[in-house]
RNA sequence: GCCGACAUAGCUCAGCGGUAGAGCAGCUGUUUCGUAAACAGCAGGUCCUCGGUUCAAAUCCGAGUGUCGGCUCCA
């Protein structure tokens, strides 16, 4: 199976107690992530999943993978041919940089003399229909290396020479012979390559050039910056349509839009990268804040909170000042310098190390919702998925190693049930040891076979990313699915073998009476509000289940003579704690269902003559589902269980 | 941070050198209505900010800020 490794649209995920993470957006796995899931629902033994390991970025490997690894990709990575041809035609002086198949599409890099315009993609998009039209074979053709070398330096292909320079000083570091230079050719165009192709450019789809993007040169900051262009190419015209559909679907669902819509927050440049809570959004937030803190009480969680402006001592002991630096918001007064926290570890120890501590005491769960600043660089920034202010539902184990294997599984159920709320699916991918590691390379053994027999445990498959742990600990982190199929990072549960531990100097009192280094574990379920509040917007397009809906239901009198019946009612949904509104406006009963309908509001509860005297309600259900002539006590008595149960 | 695009009323957008427009929302009045928009009137703008070109700038140019699409980053 392959993955690919990163497209490269991943946005991170404020989740981390300590990292931020990757959260692919739609161009994740997602056809290879169903695979799992489906296995193991055909009865399939749980097997962990080897996850591909992914070239380095702008490496040759990277360079040369042109991402063909099926029919379809093959036909993509021939678009990227002919896209090139066509821009060679018309920018004749165009230097080429790689151009792979990727998710639902291509692209290739290109170096021009001057930006590119959206009539530029049209006349590439003509080019390319030319050339496809013309039904040119590819061809390909080896040469001697020093041949293909000379053949590219010719052409003034810089790119092209620089990736064969580095396939040479590769060959003789490891002794081997030059390998020949494979190049495909179809028509005039010939570019360096090793394939696969599809047989002529008429095998290629309907296609569509979607935009055009800076990208850098092999990936780096320091190399020019080339002009990419993204495109999109389908086996029949149906398929293009239908993701061309899907990506307008996605767009009505973005949580930025829909954020205004449903008047839940706003952004404004008086603090960029900064949320503004509106009260229906805040609504939200404050049911998933108690929702989450019910379960912490019931899962023997204390809750702490320590303060956002720390001196910078702190950060110096506990390694950021030194490595984080660039990403905190620093502050002088009186001579002394301060940050505001961008992550509650340090602190918590704090509290952990305020007395002593015996085992006993263990596991200790301080939890805390912190709120957070990182100074991310301005262009990162988006809606609520990328943000310089935001809060995690945060929590710090401190516990006995022999307690470790325990803790992990309780945590794992901790986030299948939060989940199990929205209907989300998680995914957990347990990332090891990376080459960088600290601390004692046997506790990593032990801290990683246990997490793994957490994880066996399940009896559900997860992906391993081999390297991928913290430099101080082994990590398990989670991923959902939206209802689009798109991957987001959410919750993380990180085993820190060394960071608090030893940084800090944390002890426990044994049965011997010997200080003892406890392990601690950094854990978030939602990992950051805003993210995990973005996330949902989009999964549930706005339409929130009942139970965490801002809104929860709008009572509607028909006329004004029935709005002492409405308020009635309504005082006596709220003395069951449910979150109702009365549309009190003159506007006539459709118009306020139509309101309703646009907010999402969940039951729409008409009341006219027939209601007031019966003392019932017309329930309109927000699918236009509808029920006739039901007793207020009962509706609010369904409302209430149906609040309490947390039903996605 | 880098490349490119964009910024006009609360929202969605039109206008693109010659005194600023529409729909929705808002306000006022009329209407009191049975499952996705009653009717009429009124009001609403440093056209993101600063600077420049011009007789004249929302419109052209430059800088800044923000947003969007990517890249990079995400100890």
């Amino acid at each position: 199976m392959h993955f690919r490794a990163d497209n490269g649209r991943g946005a991170a995920a404020q989740t981390g107690s300590d990292e931020s993470h990757n959260g692919a957006e739609a161009n994740g796995m997602n056809a290879d992530q169903k695979a799992p899931a489906e296995a193991a629902a055909a009865g399939a033994p749980a097997e962990p999943e080897e996850y591909f390991e992914a070239a380095v970025r702008g490496s040759v490997d990277e360079l040369l993978d042109a991402g063909a690894h099926s029919d379809l990709d093959a036909m993509r990575h021939s678009a990227a041919h002919v896209m090139a041809e066509s821009v060679l035609g018309i920018f004749p002086d165009a230097k080429l940089g790689i151009g792979p198949s990727i998710e639902d599409g291509f692209y290739y890099d290109f170096l021009l003399p001057r930006p590119l315009t959206p009539d530029d993609l049209a006349a590439i998009e003509a080019g390319m229909h030319a050339s496809v039209k013309a039904d040119h074979p590819f061809v390909r053709k080896e040469f001697e290396f020093a041949d293909g070398r000379a053949f590219f330096a010719g052409r003034g292909q810089d790119f092209k020479v620089e990736i064969l320079d580095d396939i040479a000083v590769r060959s003789k570091e490891s002794g081997e012979a030059l390998p020949p230079t494979s190049t495909f050719e179809h028509g005039t165009f010939v570019d360096l390559c090793k394939g696969p192709h599809v047989a002529s450019t008429g095998k290629i789809g309907p296609f569509k050039l979607m935009t055009v993007a800076g990208a850098y040169w092999r990936g780096s900051e320091k190399r020019p910056m080339l002009q990419r262009i993204y495109g999109t190419v389908w086996p029949t015209q149906q398929e293009l349509d239908a993701y061309i559909a899907r990506r307008e679907e996605a767009k009505k669902r973005d949580h930025r839009k829909l954020g205004v819509q449903l008047d839940l927050f706003s952004f404004h440049d008086v603090s960029p990268g900064s949320a503004f809570w509106h009260p229906k959004g805040q609504r939200l937030w404050r049911t998933l804040e108690s929702a989450i803190r019910e379960v912490q009480d019931r899962r023997g969680y204390q809750e702490v909170s320590t303060p956002m402006l720390v001196h910078k001592k702190l950060w110096e002991q506990s390694g950021h000042w030194a490595n984080y630096q660039d990403n905190m918001f620093v502050l002088e007064s009186e001579g002394q310098t301060f940050s505001l926290k961008p992550m509650n570890c340090p602190e918590s120890t704090i509290i952990y190390k305020s007395r002593l501590r015996s085992y006993r005491d263990l596991p200790l769960r301080l939890s805390e919702f912190g709120r957070l600043h990182r100074n991310e660089r301005s262009g990162t920034l988006s809606g609520l998925t990328r943000v310089r202010h935001f809060v995690q539902d945060d929590a710090h184990i401190y516990l006995r190693p022999d307690q470790l294997q325990e803790e992990i599984k309780a945590l794992l159920g901790e986030v299948y049930e939060v989940y199990g709320w929205f209907g989300l699916d998680p995914k957990f991918t347990f990332g090891t040891r990376p080459d960088k590691a600290l601390g004692d390379p046997a506790l990593w053994e032990t801290a990683e076979t246990q997490i793994k027999a957490a994880l066996d445990s399940l009896g559900k498959p997860y992906r391993i990313k081999p390297k991928d742990g913290a430099f101080y600990a082994p990590k398990i982190d989670i991923q959902i699915e939206d209802a689009l199929g798109r991957e987001w990072q959410t919750a993380t549960i990180q085993v820190d073998l060394v960071m608090l531990p030893e940084r800090f100097d944390c002890t426990y009192i044994d049965e011997n009476g010997q200080a003892v280094r406890p392990m601690t574990i950094h854990r978030a379920i939602y990992g950051s509000l805003e993210r995990f509040i973005g996330v949902l917007v989009e999964h549930f397009a706005g339409a929130f289940p009942v139970w965490c809906a801002p809104t929860q239901a709008v009572v509607i009198p028909i006329a004004d003579r029935h709005i002492d019946g409405a308020r009635e009612l309504e005082a006596l949904l709220k003395s069951h704690k449910l979150r109702v509104e009365v549309d009190g406006s003159d506007a006539r009963m459709q118009n306020k269902i139509r309101l309703a309908q646009e907010q999402k509001i969940p039951y729409m509860l008409v009341l006219g003559d027939r209601e007031i005297e019966a003392r019932t309600v017309a329930v309109r259900h927000r699918s236009g589902e509808q029920e006739n002539g039901v007793g207020w006590d009962a509706f609010a008595q369904r409302m209430a269980e149906e609040t309490a149960a947390r039903r996605p």
